[in-house]
DNA sequence: CCAAAAGTGTTGCGATTACACCCATGA
DNA sequence: TCATGGGTGTAATCGCAACACTTTTGG
C-alpha cells in the first residue's frame, strides 16, 4: 500500500525515432560517447527528472540529443525488468517519433552524432532496445491500421506513389497501386493540389495535403485500406 | 545523457480490473485505509520495489490488494505528471486485468475490501485514477477489435448470447444476434459443446469453449465482428 | 398453452479484388 | 520516339447488413 516508504528507482526514457525518406523506412541511432558500452549504438536515452512530468522529459531529451522539435511523439511502452540498465536498476518508458527525414536534415546534421538506418537492417543496440524497436514497429503498424498518423512520415505536401511507397514500407508489402489510390482518395482525407511534384519522374505527380477536418470522419475507411486476410503480420 | 548522476523517482503500479458478470462490465475499487484521501475509492496500487521487475510488481500488487491471481493482466500506460500523486512526486505505470467475476467471486470476498462497480456508474477516484480507467476502456475496446482477450472476461465455457452481451457492454451497443453469431462462429474460434446452459431461459443455450488452436489463423474475422463505419466511437 | 429466450436463412446491395492500358514528358 | 513512371476503369465476386419467423420448454 501506498503508505509505507516508496522505494525511489531511476527512470529514464528512450526514444525510437521513425523517419521515412521518400522510398525506406528508417531508424535514428545515436553511437554512445561513454561508458559502458563505449561506442555502441543505443536509442536515445536519458534520466527523467524530479520537477519534469515524463512526457516532457521525452520531449527534452530528444531535443537535447538530436535537436529534434515539435516531432509527433507518443508513449510505446515502460520497460521495466531489474537486469535491463547493467549501470544501476532502472525502468525506462519508451516513446517512438515519426518524422520526415527531409525536413528535418538540418537540424540533425552537424552538432549530434545521429545516425539514419534501414529498418531492415540496422546494429545492433544496447540493452535492451531491440526489444523495444521491435515493439515499436509492430506498434506502428498496429496504429496506422487504425489512424492516419503516418501521415506524420511524409511532408506536408506529398504525392500519391510517395504515400504508397510509406505504406509499403511500414507493412513491408506492395500494394496494389489502382485499388490503393481508390480506396485512400474515397476517404475524402487528402485535398489534391495543383502543383506537381517533377523529381521523381518526367510526368511529374500531383501534390496532396491531409485534409485535417476529416481525420476523424471516415476514419473507419483506413481500416480497408490495411486489413485484409492477407497482410496482418503485424497481429 | 545517461552518464550523469541519475535521479530517483518513486514508481508505482496501479491496476484497473475489469470483470464481466454475465449481463454489465463492472470495474473493481478499494477504499483507501489511510491518508491522504482516507475512505475515497481508488484502483489498486503500491510500489515497485528495486528487486522486482515492474511486470512482477503488477502481480503482486494486484494479488495482495485483491487475491486475485493468474489473471490476465496487460501494461496500460505509464501516467507520468508531476503532481500527479499529492503526496511526493510518483510515476504510475497503469496496468488492466480482465476477469470472469463469478469464477473469482471466492477469492475477493472475505479478507479484502474491493468491491465491483458498474463500469457506466462508479465513484470518483483519487488522483488521476478516472484517467487511467477512461483510457483502459479506450484501451479495451481497441484492442477487442483486434484480438480475441475479451474472452478472458468469460468463464471457460459459455453461451452465445453470454459472448453477445459481453460485446455489447464493451462496446456500449447492441450487436444483431443473426449476424453476430454467424460471423462470431465462422471465425472457427468457438467449439460447441453438447451441455446446455439452462439458467438464463427455459429452452436453454448451448455451451462453447475457445479453440485456442485458432488464435492466430481467421484472426482478422474478428475485425469485421466490430469495425463497421457505425461502431468506432473508440477510435 | 403461453411467455421468454435460443436459434436459424435469404436476399439485395455495396465493396473489393483482379487486372491492363493510356498519358505526359524529358532526354 | 521512346523509356519511365503517373494515372485511370471495369467486370465478376464476395461479404455484409437488414430483416422475421420457428423452436424449445418451464411454469
Amino acid at each position: 500500500m501506498k503508505n509505507k516508504k516508496a522505494p525511489h528507482i531511476a527512470v529514464a526514457i528512450d526514444c525510437i525515432v521513425f523517419g521515412f525518406d521518400g522510398t525506406d523506412l528508417k531508424l535514428l541511432l545515436i553511437q554512445r560517447g561513454f561508458n559502458p558500452e563505449l561506442h555502441k549504438w543505443s536509442l536515445m536515452g536519458g534520466y527523467v527528472n524530479p520537477e519534469e512530468s515524463v512526457d516532457d522529459a521525452s520531449v527534452r531529451i530528444l531535443h537535447q540529443l538530436t535537436g529534434l522539435q515539435g516531432v509527433y511523439l507518443e508513449q510505446l511502452h515502460a520497460f521495466g525488468a531489474v537486469q535491463r540498465d547493467t549501470t544501476e536498476r532502472t525502468v525506462s518508458i519508451a516513446y517512438f517519433a515519426l518524422i520526415d527525414i527531409a525536413r528535418y536534415k538540418q537540424q540533425l546534421s552537424a552538432d549530434y552524432h545521429a545516425e539514419w538506418f534501414p529498418i531492415r537492417d540496422f546494429p545492433s543496440l544496447i540493452f535492451d532496445h531491440n526489444e523495444m524497436v521491435e515493439l515499436a514497429k509492430k506498434r506502428l503498424q498496429y496504429k496506422a491500421a487504425l489512424h492516419p498518423v503516418v501521415f506524420e512520415l511524409l511532408p506536408q505536401k506529398f504525392t500519391l506513389p510517395q504515400i504508397q511507397s510509406m505504406y509499403d514500407a511500414v507493412y513491408e508489402i506492395n500494394f496494389d497501386k489502382r485499388n490503393f489510390s481508390r480506396k485512400l482518395l474515397s476517404t475524402d482525407l487528402l485535398i489534391k493540389l495543383d502543383e506537381k511534384d517533377k523529381l521523381g519522374s518526367k510526368k511529374g505527380a500531383f501534390y496532396y495535403t491531409l485534409n485535417k477536418d476529416k481525420y476523424k470522419e471516415n476514419l473507419y475507411k483506413i481500416f480497408s485500406l490495411i486489413i485484409t486476410p492477407d497482410n496482418l503480420q503485424f497481429l
